[in-house]
DNA sequence: ATATATATTGAACATGTGTGCAATAAAAAT
DNA sequence: ATTTTTATTGCACACATGTTCAATATATAT
């Protein structure tokens, strides 16, 4: 009676879609892909479409999901912890420098001003995640609202780095941008204040 | 021969565009107000629309800077230094977050997901510019790249506590988002590696 | 005041959007 | 293998988009 898994036309459809969706992205810029050129390419009709989406962006967000599932997983795997809060957090971001620049077509797309803030937000709260467990192994501060706005200050930060690097066309290597990081975290240095 | 001031005509064109968006912004949410429904709210020919524009956003975009304007005059003014740097930025953030209140239906439109980046771009440029400025005055560095992710990191850093303030429907007064950024300036203190 | 320049209008056209519905195809359940 | 369920299709409709064009209205320049 109960269906155990997703029926095998909607996954055939959604697939189609988003194989579409990636060979028109090689050619145009997602802003100017229309739901009906999607379904023409993906040979689905365009009614079809409407069933599963409301708009192209969904289609984007669905894959992109699947890129930010690879940052997540990341960050399951155990790694060296020092006893200095500052090297995991470098430890931390540059494994997010690595993610985007492994993935940089797609955040060359997500950083675009023509694109929503949507994907933004995705990434920054995947990210947020992460510098919330960061920061609550380090302090102990009860939650409070107080401890949202410092981690999404932290959080928002780093992704600040992202953004002068996207507007540095991603010229900047990571091993330069690790060195930045460095600096910066040096000036403002939160180890000495670590528990 | 040459025309010293826009033709009176595109000034009445604009601005009955301009008025016609803000009544519909009470009515319906950004994304949601067509061209179409524009022009017929403006009493406008849709065609003389496109001589001018090429979407909705643009027309907002135009009243937005106007907003931000504001903002940078309000860094114009000249405001008591004291020798500690902290306080300086301290005072100019909350020059920023009496901003955001003052507009705040305008800053609940920019941090929609659903709106491009355009508009977060605009507010980051604008902050950025301040925070350039700030941040030269105390430290030596020569312009290198180096600053250029020093200050997005700082400036994006800022932007994460509007973002948050967003999500807690800027219920937070304002002095109490005072109390959080003095704490969290406290915890990543720049103070100690002052110039 | 008149001539000149140009912004605006209205109409038309191909294409895209969002929705609904009956017919059909294809998967799941028995 | 047959029945049942449901995803997909094709068609239709009203409205939106982006562009072009000649006719008109209205600033600007003299």
């Amino acid at each position: 009676m109960k269906k155990l898994k997703q029926d095998l036309r909607i996954i055939k459809t959604k697939d189609s879609l988003r194989h579409a969706l990636l060979a028109l992205l090689k050619q145009k810029p997602l802003e100017t892909i229309t739901i009906a050129e999607l379904c023409r390419e993906a040979t689905i009709n365009r009614g079809t479409f409407y069933l599963h989406y409301k708009e192209v962006h969904e289609v984007f967000r669905e894959y992109l999901e699947v890129i930010v599932e690879d940052l997540k997983q990341s960050y399951e795997e155990p790694y060296y912890k020092t006893n200095y809060h500052i090297q995991n957090l470098e430890a931390d971001m540059i494994k997010i420098f690595h993610h985007v620049k492994k993935y940089k077509d797609f955040y060359q797309i997500i950083f675009d001003e023509r694109i929503p803030m949507m994907y933004y937000y995705l990434l920054f709260d995947t990210v947020r995640s992460f510098m919330k467990e960061s920061i609550e192994e380090h302090f102990e501060l009860d939650h409070s609202i107080q401890l949202d706005y410092l981690i999404s200050y932290q959080t928002n930060a780093i992704l600040g780095i992202l953004i002068e690097w996207h507007r540095h066309g991603y010229e900047t290597s990571i091993q330069e941008l690790n060195q930045h990081l460095i600096t910066i975290l040096s000036i403002n240095s939160p180890v000495r204040k670590m528990q």
